[in-house]
RNA sequence: CGGGGAGUGGCGCAGCGGUAGCGCACCUGCUUUGGGAGCAGGAGGUCGGGGGUUCGAAUCCCCCCUCCCCGACCA
């Protein structure tokens, strides 16, 4: 039988889209570039989205809902956001039958009708700082849609505050930048990220400064999982946010914005898929460990269902799979399309020696282990996946990295995927630009001990130079 | 939005003027079950949509829509 998916190193985007389709994760919506998300794909994001959500909370953020329509006219309060967003607009120009008086926009973002608000909410320094988050989807038309990475509408988080002093407004950036995005994306989703500041070029429509978190997926393509905005007082300025001071004096606020979207699932899928087919680190795994009944007999379905329970009373997310009318085989292989962790198979054979074979969906490691153990042994296993997947990236992403002097360079050691650091200095926006050319872009600034650098002007610091998804 | 390719049962494809087929999946039965099971039977298609040419169109012509790949914009 043929595989399933297309081998990962012959065509990455074909074998993308192979794991999405055999693994359930989504399918194509019938308007271009819409995404329905099936129960598998959505069951991940639900969890992503519980862990964010706890962060975002723990940092003090409160979650709040704004509408999806937005009056056109607040785009345009800000110039270099309505610039930003304009050609990836949807708007809605009638309604009830009618032309509309003023055409509604679909939210491409919120900064504008949150600020609004915010502006009418905020009256003393005491109301400060605002925090406020939300869980929305919006919709940025696309011309070249990718399934989670790139679709008109997606699912997102959305936080917006506003700070007495920008050192306030650039620490809570950071902070969400960290505590947030970076913990989730490394301890839960397993996937190392690199976080830098983006070059003007690269920067949100109307920030001032954007913090990014840079993901290396399996070609070696990076990928923006996540951004932390500094907006300076653009937006407070546009929107009239103004509080009075401490000292007595009327004063605008200063402000960030930060998200992450359904793209981490795609991230997901490209950071750690395999030939054969989706490799789930436990934390997000909508099933850690799955109990394979190999053929239904009295013993063997007592067993089973013996390890279920005993792993469902240890907290962890369990399936029995008893479809005996379906071979072993198959079975499997829709296991590991679906990048279920850890599998124990409990057979006849096994069960004579008073065993069954747990097989680590990561390294497709098979053992007997005592029936007796199987439950601890599962819980370990567990761990050393997630664990295991968060370290083969990081190997993946270092072998991928080169150093550069130049340009050239750069483009030449990234040509086959990779990341090339090379000096900003050197570089510049014009050779920024230059690389645009070759289809390479400045996925961010950092010190070059990785550190996140004071300034943009600060000298020595290192560009990350990459082909981009 | 430019350049290239493709739309035929759920999926992958063949057929390229004479009235639609194959593989996989699906349903039923029996035998199987330790890595995508076997046999037998069965169901499923206004051939992307519209218009034209023709005695006759999945097949030829025109228009539209959608999808995939490559380039400029983006979470």
């Amino acid at each position: 039988m043929a595989s399933p998916v297309t081998p990962r190193s012959q065509d990455f985007p074909r074998w993308y889209q192979d794991v999405i389709t055999q693994a359930e994760l989504a399918d194509n919506g019938p308007v271009r570039g819409t995404m329905v998300i099936r129960p598998w794909g959505y069951a991940i994001w639900e969890r992503i989205q519980a862990e964010i959500d706890r962060r975002i909370k723990e940092a003090g953020a409160e979650n709040a809902y704004f509408p999806l329509f937005i009056p056109e006219s607040y785009l345009t309060r800000e110039a270099e956001h309505v610039e930003g967003f304009s050609p990836e607009l949807a708007v809605v120009t009638h309604g009830g039958g009618r032309q509309l008086d003023e055409p509604v926009v679909v939210r491409p973002t919120s900064e504008t009708v949150i600020n609004s608000f915010i502006a009418k909410w905020v009256h003393s320094y005491r109301d400060l700082p605002m925090l406020v988050n939300q869980w929305a989807n919006v919709v940025r038309w696309e011309l070249r849609p990718r399934l989670f990475l790139r679709t008109s509408e997606f699912l997102w988080q959305e936080g917006h505050t506003a700070h007495v002093s920008e050192e306030d407004a650039r620490l809570y950036a950071l902070r969400i930048l960290r505590e947030v995005y970076q913990s989730t994306m490394e301890d839960v989703l397993s996937v190392p990220i690199l976080l830098g500041h983006k070059t003007r070029r690269e920067r949100f429509a109307g920030a001032i400064r954007t913090w990014t978190c840079e993901g290396m997926m399996g070609d070696g393509k990076a990928l923006q999982m996540g951004t932390s905005h500094e907006l300076g007082q653009n937006f407070a300025r546009a929107f009239g946010i103004q509080f009075t001071s401490e000292a007595g004096t009327q004063e605008y606020a200063w402000q960030t914005s930060w998200g992450v979207s359904t793209r981490l699932v795609g991230a997901l899928i490209m950071a750690h898929g395999d030939d054969a087919g989706l490799r789930l680190p436990p934390a997000l795994a909508p099933v850690e460990v799955v109990v394979v009944l190999i053929r239904d007999e009295e013993a063997t379905r007592a067993a089973a269902q013996q390890l279920v329970s005993e792993l469902a009373a240890a907290s962890r997310r369990v399936r029995l799979d008893d479809r005996v009318a379906t071979s072993f085989g198959r079975r499997s292989v829709e296991w590991e399309l679906k990048g279920v962790p850890v599998r124990l198979e409990v057979g006849p054979r096994d069960l004579a020696e008073g065993q069954v074979t747990l097989v680590r969906r990561d390294i497709q490691e098979k053992r007997t282990v005592a029936l007796a153990g199987a439950v601890t042994e599962s819980v370990a296993a567990l761990a050393a996946v997630q664990s295991g997947l968060l370290a083969e990236a990081l190997q993946a992403r270092e072998e991928r990295t080169f150093s550069a002097s130049g340009g050239d360079e750069a483009v030449e050691a990234v040509e086959a995927g990779g990341f090339a650091l090379l000096p900003w200095d050197a570089l510049g926006e014009e050779g920024e630009t230059r690389l645009a050319g070759s289809g390479l872009t400045v996925r961010c600034l950092r010190r070059p001990d990785g550190t996140l650098a004071e300034a943009d002007d600060e000298s020595g610091l290192i560009a990350v130079v990459a082909k981009a998804y």
